[in-house]
DNA sequence: CGGAAACTTCAGGAATTCCTGAAATTTCAG
DNA sequence: CTGAAATTTCAGGAATTCCTGAAGTTTCCG
């Protein structure tokens, strides 16, 4: 930790710390820090080394980030040893992690969530209770449903699509309009 | 707890984990989930007979979810108590939760790298961490600005929007198409 | 094969986070 | 004002999570 650069040193502490904000153990976020900046693949060696952790320790991390499809190991010719390394494309990490994220943690929450919704209320208060958890539910399942399909598009599309922003609402009553004026009535793209 | 409608606790169970898992403690993610599917307003002392909590926990716990912004107090007539409730609206809960996370984490997160992004590299390896560095900014400054942009549309334009997921970029190039073909070259609405 | 290098597992101590009851503070009806 | 109800604070014990070193397992070179 004294060896890394004052620059890295503090990107790495200030993504343990946030590492620990969202529910990823400090030790964990620090690894991945690491590995995100490094110019070459690192051993489990070099890593404790690095942050001064124990050899178990990061080991455990390590697991821990394999087990998400942060990094994978990777061998180099002629050493043992594995390594491991960060994908390039920042990209990448963050639709790897929504994706574990919503297998791990959205997925359970939706079937809960239909479990509840087939229950017979006894009652105003389960069912307004239900109602609430259909809401809930609406609306974890949308913002789902188009994350699975707007991740499949490439950032070459994505981003120029993001920085219109909300414009693209605009666009769209455009598109309304145009396709009304071109030959009436047809379903909206993807209407109700 | 024992009290509580099975529907009702296994939702609250649920909540109590996943919040766990989100770096918020479970016992606010339980006081959460109960006002979220209460049909009226709870106040300390029933939401800690509820779930079974100590009054001082509960206190505690409401005014972690009045600092995130997700719940106020608010007095009924001839009652001293506070009574609290969650907002009405999904989308409320949605927005305030990712505003406060933008505060607390986004936020801080981009300052730390631009700071990073101002120092002058000393080497190759600097070099290279601060170009990773420079790389996750964007990304996060964009989905930030994507998102505050978005953000101030209403359910009723986004909704629909969103179902159209990734269809939006189709219709996006009808719109490059139509726009040169009405009278060739001109700015494409946000690009770099 | 033998054994050393690399990696993993895991029991238990360290550190952190959580939760409670008691005491302090605030609020407000009378 | 007074005092009781409501709420908050907080020290310290409880529970959880984290981390380590030692022991165990796997891998593969020679």
């Amino acid at each position: 930790m004294e060896t890394l650069p004052p620059l890295v040193r503090d990107f790495v502490l200030h993504f343990g710390e946030m590492g620990s904000r969202w529910g990823i153990n400090r030790t964990v976020g620090q690894i991945y820090a690491l590995l995100f900046v490094s110019p070459r693949p690192l051993n489990a060696d070099e890593i404790a080394e690095a942050l001064g952790f124990s050899r178990s320790n990061v080991s455990m991390g390590l697991k821990e980030l394999q087990s998400w499809r942060l990094t994978q190991p990777h061998h180099l010719p002629g050493d043992r040893r594995e390594y491991f390394a960060a994908p390039q494309d920042v990209w990448t990490i963050f639709r790897t992690l929504a994706e574990e994220r919503k297998k791990r943690e959205v997925e359970p929450t939706l079937t809960m969530l239909r479990g509840a919704l087939l229950q017979t209320p006894s009652g105003d208060a389960e069912r307004h209770a239900q109602q609430r958890m259909r809401e809930m539910h609406d609306l974890v399942e949308l913002i789902t449903l188009w994350f699975d399909d707007v991740g499949k598009l490439d950032p070459a599309t994505l981003v120029p699509l993001m920085k219109m922003g909300s414009t693209v609402a605009k666009v769209l009553e455009m598109k309304q309009k145009i396709t009304q004026l071109a030959g009436g009535r047809q379903r909206t793209v993807a209407a109700e």
